[in-house]
Order: C-alpha cells, then structure tokens, then sequence
DNA sequence: CCGTTTATGATCATTGGTGATCGTTTATGA
DNA sequence: TCATAAACGATCACCAATGATCATAAACGG
C-alpha cells in the first residue's frame, strides 16, 4: 500500500470519529504501528490533522451531534479492531469498478475507511455509509429510496418496486446479528425483509461477523447457510465454527489484526 | 508507442486518482518502469505533476470535495438573506403533521434551518437536506433512491419505479432555474426529468425564487405557470413580474427580510 | 547507405521507506 | 506515592524504489 492511500486513510477514520488511535489505524491499514506514527507525524506538520497521545484527532472541533444515534455510537465502540480488521479483509475483495453492495450495520460502516482509496460502484441502504463515502472518497454511490430509520441509519422501503431492483452488483456485503447451523440470523423483522431485497440483487454474499456472533442466536433467519458465499472473521473463531462454515461450503477468511489474512476453507 | 501518449495516459491516471505508482503506469503503458520514470521526471519539470516516491501525484491538492459540491457551496452564498427568508415563508406555509416534498437547490436547502423545530413528514430528493434535517430535526425522512450526483447533490433515478410513486404530498417545495411567461425553467434536462416526476407526487406547487429569477430565462421549461400554487420571492419583484404571476392565478407571496411577509396575490 | 542522434530497456549500486526491537516516557490505578 | 502497562522515540536490518550507466534499436540527416 502506498503512502497516500494510508494518508486518505487515516483522515478519512479522523473525519469519521473524535480520535483515532494507533491501533485501529493499523486494523484499517494493514501498516505497522511504527509507520502509522510517522504518517500521523507528517499529517500533523502537513496541518491535516493533529496528533495526541494515542492516536490521531481532526484539526477542526468535531461536530457536537454525530450523524449516528446513540445506539450506533455505542455498537460503534464495541470489538472496534476486530470489526476493522474484518472490514479490511472485506475491501481488499474489491477492485477499482467493482459494483458493490454494502448493507447498513456498524461492522460494514468500517469498511468505508480502506474504501477510501477505491474508486468503485456502490450501492447501500445506510445513510452513514453513503454520507461518509460522498465525502471522503470518489466512489460512485447509490442509495435506496425510503424512509430513514434512526435507530439504525438505515433507508427503508415498504415497497418493492424501488431502484433496488435495478441495480445488481458482484458482491453483497453485510453484517449478521448471529450465524448458526441455521443459516444467517437477524432480530429484526423489518430488516430482514430488506435485506433479503438486497440479498437477490448480488451474485456473491460476504458476511462480516466477528467471532462472538457465532455464539449469538437470534430469533429469525435471514438465510441459510450455504446461500452465503465467503464468512470474515477474526482469529477468535471456534473450530466448531469453522467446521460448520466449511459443511456448508462457505470459504472462510480469518482476518488478522496486523496485516495480512489467513484463507482456510 | 510515442512519448506524448505515454504523457497522456499518465496525466490522465494521475487525474483519476490521488497517487499513481510506476507499476500501475508500466501497466497503463506498456513501457519499462525506467521509461516512466523518466516520464514522470520530465512531468515534474514541466509542473504538469508531482513526483513522489512510488509514483507520481495530481500538481493540485487532492480535492478533497466536501459534501457540498464547489458549485454547491459557491451558488450557497450568493443572495442569501433574500433566500432564507423566502425560505421561512416556506416553512410557514407548513404545520406539524403536514407531508412535504422539498425538491434539492440552494435555495431550498435553507429551509432547513426554520424546519428543525417542524415534525413534519418530508421527502426530499436532496442529500444535503436529509443529512441535516436528520441530524437536527425530529422530522421524518424519507430519501428518494438512485445515484448521489456530487455536483448538484441530488439524488437521481433513471427509472420511473421508485419509492417516490409511494409518496403523495400535500405541497411541494421547490427553486427555479428561471420563472418566465412559458412557466417555470430549468436548465439539466437531468433534473427536468426528476422533478417532473416528483412534481406529480404532490397537490400544491410552490416555488422559491428570488426576484433575480425573473430576469434569468432558461433553455428548458419544467412546466407552465398555470401549475405553479403559490410563488415566494422577495421584496425585489417587478411589477411586470407580479402581474404576470396574477395573471396565471398563481398566488404570490413577498417573503419581507424582517419579520412577516406580504401576500399580495 | 552510413553515421549520428534519440529513445528505450537492462543492470547494478544507492537511497529511502518499512517493520521490529528495545529503552524511555507517560498515563492510569492501587 | 508507587507499580504497571501502554505509548512513544530511536536505532537497525531489510527490501522495494530509484538513479546512473551502458547497450541496443529506431529515427533522422547527410
């Protein structure tokens, strides 16, 4: 990766939250700790952000209300490596015109950093996704029409007839509230019904779950398991779990805090 | 291959996206990283580039586009205290409870502000208004889908079959390109098309513009005047103007810097 | 047709960025 | 106040990127 993509990067995560730290900028940027305290060093003389102990923060006093609600501020902070270097694993699936979906969740938010550098075709349901792609990147963006729940930044749509069925992408990518024998597993009803909208315009479906979602169950079931093409997780993955993705002929990537990915299935 | 086509397609990467590396260009080209090198060596002294390590640069800050589009935030400061008091004119017209169409501009987006104590029901085309009626308001958004157009921040669909044929209003807000005899003008036969459509979805047609455009003509008419409910603008308008509005029934409202505002028609 | 010039590609020594290690500094909690 | 852990800065080894040099081939002019 070349040092100008790490540096959009980097201030597009400090555009994103108040502070950004070392650790996190290495989940996103698959770089090491050293590098990303040199880049933050040269940012900071460059004036685009500034740097404190820890991390990284925006020159400009962040905005008092986030764009997210309470709920997706609090999810946001929870197993943030873990989601990152998931989201990482997820882009670098990507390709410069690539034609995406990425559907609304706070796993699949961390993608928006690594795609920064992209220049892709992108569809989502999530306002947060698509308001932070306009701004910190050149992706083409194309959102769902239909009412914008707060609660979880999502645009949705009683009815069938929206753009969503003209747009059809190679890859879906999304979020899962559990993974089981079962398949895919949401507690939403209404999530589920747009989802599985969603679900039918892509060819392939990546899902980034981090590993404890395959110790949660929910009550509903999105879809079943061999519907999903790719899992992203982290290394704490059960072998249990992997056993049951690999049954179901799911490829399974284990992303790595650091830098690479390790494919075992 | 010649030497200034090589220099074309280098240019040209490099305006694409914020750092080509050499590898990328070798690829472009055909040529040996040696020649591209020296390519990019005699760029640099030409001024038609950066050279930095692992590639070359766009000469020009990385534009890192804001939300708001250049066009976007240039058109934002012109004539704005005639527009945000046509503005809240507008909002007057709406009640709690009410169901709204905004359709995207400048002048539109300033009702925003008089709107954030509003809890009405608003459908909007435009991406900068949802964002920030989302983010201080406690009304309900509902987002037409399709493609986010960074110049003029809307939102498109080429397809007639979206979530706005769901959408019924009582009024709908809109700017104007240009107000002449022939009716209400627009210059992108893009958003001719959009607004079209939405202008169907809703009972009342009202009109922001300040007195300037009634001197602007344009090249495209949206619709006639006789369509047109009510027309807000400011204290600037022509008798010849306003007697044209009277003629075609259109109800003209004359939004007073101060405070109140004026109906005169 | 031949000699010269110019552009290109290959080789190799050098430079510069990256990552790892380790000692030092700073923050946090007991 | 002290103890501990995290963060930081410095140093060094490694490897890719670079620049210099030279050989070759194409273009040019006589």
């Amino acid at each position: 990766m070349h040092e100008k993509e790490r540096h959009r990067i980097i201030l597009s995560a400090v555009q994103d939250r108040p502070v950004a730290t070392v650790v996190e900028l290495c989940n996103l940027t698959g770089a090491s700790e050293a590098t990303i305290r040199r880049d933050i060093a040269t940012l900071h003389m460059q004036q685009k952000l500034r740097r404190v102990r820890g991390g990284a923060e925006a020159i400009n006093p962040p905005p008092f209300v986030g764009l997210a609600g309470r709920t997706f501020a609090v999810n946001e902070t929870m197993r943030t490596s873990e989601k990152q270097a998931i989201a990482r694993a997820a882009v670098d699936l990507c390709e410069d015109g690539d034609s995406i979906i990425i559907n609304g969740g706070t796993t699949t938010f961390q993608m928006v950093h690594p795609l920064a550098t992209r220049r892709c075709q992108i569809f989502t349901n999530s306002f947060p996704i698509a308001e932070h792609l306009l701004k910190h990147s050149k992706n083409t963006i194309m959102l769902s029409g239909g009412t914008i729940y707060r609660e979880q930044n999502i645009i949705l749509s009683p009815f069938d007839n929206d753009v969503t069925r003209n747009f059809y992408a190679k890859r879906m990518f999304m979020g899962a509230q559990g993974l089981g024998p079962l398949g895919l597993m949401e507690a939403d009803p209404l999530l589920i019904q747009a989802e599985q909208k969603l679900i039918g315009q892509a060819d392939e479906l990546v899902v980034l779950a981090d590993s404890s979602k395959f110790e949660r169950r929910s009550s509903l079931v999105l879809c079943p398991l061999n519907r999903i093409t790719t899992v992203i997780t982290d290394e704490g993955i059960s072998d249990k779990a992997a056993a049951m993705l690999d049954a179901a002929d799911v490829t399974l990537v284990v992303a790595q805090p650091g830098s690479g990915q390790e494919e075992v299935s």
